[in-house]
This record gives C-alpha cells, sequence and structure tokens, in this order.
RNA sequence: GGCGGGGUAGCCAAGUGGUAAGGCAGGGCUCUGCAAAAGCCUCAUUCACCAGUUCGAUUCUGGUCCCCGCCUCCA
C-alpha cells in the first residue's frame, strides 16, 4: 500500500510521491528560541519526528531540516531587559531545546540552521524580490512584500486557506512599526533598526535592520533543499500567515511551485482547556520530568491521537502511558528470554498490519492497535508455552522494525545491587524455610528501597519500581 | 463577523451506510504460603440533541446546542 497524506494544498488525501524519489526534502517549522519548549511545541515536534522515522522506514531517503528561529521581537525584548548578547540568550534555549528532543527521542535533523546565520541568504532572497517589483521599500527603510503585485504575477495568495479579506478583521491591530505598509495585508521582508533593537541589526542594501518573521523559513529552506522540495510541516496555527507567506515570498522570487505536500499538526488541549500559564495547566518538559515522568511516556503521550485532530493532554493520560509502556516491555522482554538471538526475517504480517495503518494518513491509533493486539497474542502464546525461539525470533525483529517508526524504545533494564541480590537469595531461603514472617519483611524491605519482587513460575525477579 | 476542525464508554481515542479498534481505570479469574507483579477474560443494544433520506445511519442531508483553532505573536 502507497502512502497517504492530507495535503493542506489540496486539503485531501492525496498519496505521497516525493519530486525525486526515494529522496525526500522535509522542512519543519521549529522553534523561537525566546523560552523553553512547551509540550504543545513538542506535539508538532514529535509528529514531525513521526513522519521521517515512517518515511525512513517506507525506505525514503529524508533530508530533514528544522530551523531555529534566533531573532524575532520577544528575543530581541528579553535580551535588551536582561542586557546579554543575543546568542547568550538564545543559545541557552537552543541547548534545552536540542536536549528535550533527546530525551523524547526525536531523531536528530540533519540541518537546523540559525536565522541569523543566513542573513545573507535572506537579502538576497529579498533582493530578487524587489528586482522583480513583488516588494516595495518603505519610507521608513523597512521592505515589505506586496500582496497585489504578487497577484498581479499570477500568483495566487491563499493556497493554504480560503482567504477573504473583506470578512477578515485583518489590520485591527496594525503593529505601531508597520504603519508604512502600502496595504494592511502585506507583510515585512525587512524590518528597519529601531532604537529599541540595540544592537541587534544587520547592514543591507536596504539599510540596517533585521529580517521579517516568514522570510527566513524561505531562506533557509530553499537554500538546503532546492527552491521546489517535497514536505514543509508545522502546527495548525501557522497556515495563516506565516505558511501562506512563505509560500508567497518564495514562489514570488522563483516563479516555481514551492512545497509539494503541506502537513500541518492539531493543538492540544491540556486536562480539556486551551494551555495557558494562568491556568496553570502550562508544562515545559521539565516541568513533567520533575513530576516523575519519562521522556518515552510523555512520546507516547504525544503520539497517541491522531495528528489533525486536537488532542487532551493530561496527568491521567500520562499514568496511563506508563501502564501501557509496561505492558509492552514485559511482552518484549519475554520475547527476548525466549529469542534465540537476532535475526533479519521480521514477522511480515505484522509489518504489513502495522504499516497499512499508517499509510492511511498516519492513522497512529490504528496502528497502535495492531502493537495491542500483537502483545496480547504473543503474550497469550507465552502463557501457554507455545511459542518457541523460532516464533519469538521474528515476531522480536518485527518489534524493532516497528520501535523505528514509534521511536519509545525499552525501559533500559537497571543495573541490579549485589546486595539486593543477596537479599532476594535471603528472602528464597525464607520461604524454603517456610519463615514467612522473615520472608515478608525482607520484601517490605525491597520495596522500601524501591524494588518488587515478581514471583514468576521460573523463579522471583527483581524488578525496579 | 469570516474561514476551518470537533462532540464515540469513568478517562483518552480509532472507525464504518449493515449493526462500535486499541489504551488507561474498573470487575472476574489464573499464578502464589499470603501478597505483589504479571498474564488471561470482561467492560458502549450505543456514537451531543432533533428531524429527514434509506430496507437499514453513529456514519449521508438539514437544523439546534456545546467545544476548539485561524483571522494578531503563537506548535
Amino acid at each position: 500500500m502507497a502512502l497517504k497524506l492530507f495535503n493542506t494544498l489540496s486539503r485531501s488525501v492525496q498519496e505521497f510521491m516525493p519530486l525525486a524519489p526515494p529522496k525526500v526534502g522535509m522542512y519543519c517549522c521549529g522553534l523561537t528560541v525566546y523560552d523553553f519548549a512547551h509540550i504543545g511545541n513538542f506535539r508538532t515536534i514529535v509528529f514531525s519526528d513521526l513522519v521521517r522515522r515512517y518515511l525512513e522506514f517506507k525506505n525514503f531517503q529524508v533530508t530533514h531540516v528544522m530551523n531555529i528561529t534566533d531573532v524575532e521581537d520577544k528575543i530581541i525584548k528579553r535580551v535588551r531587559e536582561l542586557k546579554i548578547p543575543l546568542r547568550e540568550f538564545t543559545g541557552k534555549y537552543e541547548a534545552a531545546f536540542r536536549e528535550d528532543l533527546k530525551t523524547l527521542n526525536c531523531l536528530e535533523p540533519h540541518h537546523q540552521p540559525r536565522a541569523t546565520e543566513h542573513i545573507s541568504e535572506i537579502i538576497s532572497l529579498i533582493e530578487k524580490l524587489l528586482a522583480r517589483g513583488i516588494a516595495y521599500k518603505a519610507a521608513d527603510g523597512s521592505v515589505y512584500f506586496s500582496i497585489e503585485k504578487y497577484q498581479g504575477c499570477g500568483c495566487k495568495y491563499g493556497q493554504l486557506q480560503k482567504l477573504n479579506f473583506e470578512g477578515m478583521r485583518m489590520g485591527e491591530r496594525v503593529s505601531a512599526d508597520e504603519y508604512e505598509k502600502e496595504s494592511v495585508a502585506d507583510f515585512a521582508l525587512w524590518k528597519s533598526r529601531t532604537p529599541d533593537d540595540g544592537d541587534v541589526f544587520w547592514p543591507s542594501p536596504f539599510g540596517e535592520g533585521r529580517p521579517g518573521w516568514h522570510i527566513e523559513c524561505s531562506a533557509m529552506s530553499m537554500k538546503v533543499l532546492g527552491e521546489s522540495f517535497d514536505l514543509h510541516l508545522g502546527g495548525e496555527d501557522l497556515k495563516f500567515p506565516h505558511h501562506e507567506d512563505e509560500i508567497a515570498q518564495s514562489e514570488g522570487a522563483t516563479g516555481k511551485p514551492f512545497v509539494k505536500f503541506w502537513l500541518h499538526g492539531a493543538h492540544l488541549l491540556v486536562e480539556g482547556k486551551k494551555m495557558s500559564k494562568s491556568l496553570g495547566n502550562f508544562f515545559t518538559l521539565r516541568d513533567l520530568l520533575a513530576k516523575g515522568f519519562t521522556g518515552r511516556e510523555v512520546r507516547y503521550a504525544l503520539l497517541q491521537a491522531h495528528y489533525r485532530e486536537s488532542f487532551n493532554f493530561t496527568m491521567d493520560g500520562l499514568t496511563g502511558a506508563r501502564a501501557a509502556l509496561a505492558r509492552i516491555d514485559e511482552c518484549v522482554g519475554k520475547l527476548r528470554e525466549i529469542s534465540g538471538g537476532k535475526t533479519e526475517t521480521a514477522d511480515v504480517k505484522l509489518l504489513q498490519q502495522f504499516s497499512d495503518a499508517l499509510d492511511d494518513d498516519l492513522n497512529i491509533s490504528a496502528a497502535w492497535a495492531v502493537v495491542f493486539e500483537w502483545v496480547r497474542e504473543m503474550n497469550k502464546r507465552i502463557a501457554e508455552n507455545s511459542l518457541s525461539a523460532n516464533d519469538a525470533t521474528p515476531a522480536l525483529a518485527a518489534w524493532e522494525k516497528i520501535d523505528s517508526v514509534l521511536g519509545i524504545g525499552t525501559k533500559s533494564e537497571a543495573e541490579i545491587p549485589p546486595e539486593l541480590l543477596a537479599l532476594l537469595e535471603a528472602r528464597q531461603a525464607a520461604r524454603k524455610a517456610k519463615d514467612f514472617k522473615k520472608s515478608d519483611a525482607i520484601r517490605d524491605e525491597l520495596k522500601a528501597k524501591g524494588w518488587t519482587i515478581e514471583d514468576t513460575p521460573k523463579g522471583p525477579k527483581l524488578k525496579k519500581l
């Protein structure tokens, strides 16, 4: 079966076919590094990671680009308040973000371009737009994109979303620094330097200033992936204006189609409400780790629902994630014990069911159902003692392939300290001697140390709680 | 106001014009000295509400109520 994805451009599910298979160029709108990323950001990031991993599962050769926006109004404001160099400020959050990605087991994008390191590309893109008459320089030195001129070239503005400028509340809150625009819908490509910018400015043929918000993504994506590429993803809020403007800038400059497939991830609610600091339901990954949850639990929780549906992220859901993962861990652990070793021959049927689910516009819920039905089947056969090493090995191989997409891994087996092992043996001895008082005391002692005993037909096992 | 996405068991969440996947929680059982852990089984006569189309609708159409997103920085 072929992979089908919902393309925002066509507003329909289409078979995914890259421009030059098996190569896929994929650009994801990353983070503006002015603070720690929150759980909503991570939903989109984990979604992107899933797309990339699944494309690789389907044997595409993916070039994954994720930008770092490190110059922007909020950043400039904070830098001014803190009186530190821009790079020192953004570097802190960028490093934290990278750490968070690792915690969530997201594959590192092949390229992570920073806006501040692509000023010359941005400038030449703006020059191209000026040369084609689509951009204009305002009296204050800023450069704006003219939607009217763009449309005049036969280009379409409003590809991702039906736009109705009459009905829009466009211009109700035109920011003070943009009053020079010819038309309210126009947007800034280059913002001229103001005293508030401090030392955050670059020289350019249009005067000192800094890039507008949208232009960096056009400049950086085209630099790495070419003027036309396959996939562009981001959160649904970016459809308009950010992505729409990216299309306009890029197609306006090159005259070529910019991106073939646009994918947008829905937002999440937290405890049924829109995330906000005042409601106390605003979480960074660090907040969740501090509550004792692990990165893989958060990743699992974020991968529960279909990417185009808004999803309710809850603490209960996170606790449920822990239980669900334990179920998989148990099963995979038992399969490892039974399995004879590594093999290249994976259980084809299982992989087929799994990929059938994801081929259908990444129906991850259906994919999880396949996984859990498989877990139940394996457990049943293990309990009946009817699963041989010859059965377990290909099943395990299939699971590893599946997990190359899901990326939840397996819980690392904690090393059992020798003194605890001695306690476990002492308990066994006491049990044999029918000294249950003593054996139970040892059990309690182990529990107090954070370990639980699992008495199995094959003998007791120690598990970290 | 314009445009768009939703309302499925206690919670989360798939799905379909032909009678509701999966996960968590709950209940039962197995194992056990007892537990725990683990495993198995079970758990929606019903899909926000009201009409309509249909042999048949949760799925299609119309209306009502509610929630969410974008239109402004935003994942």
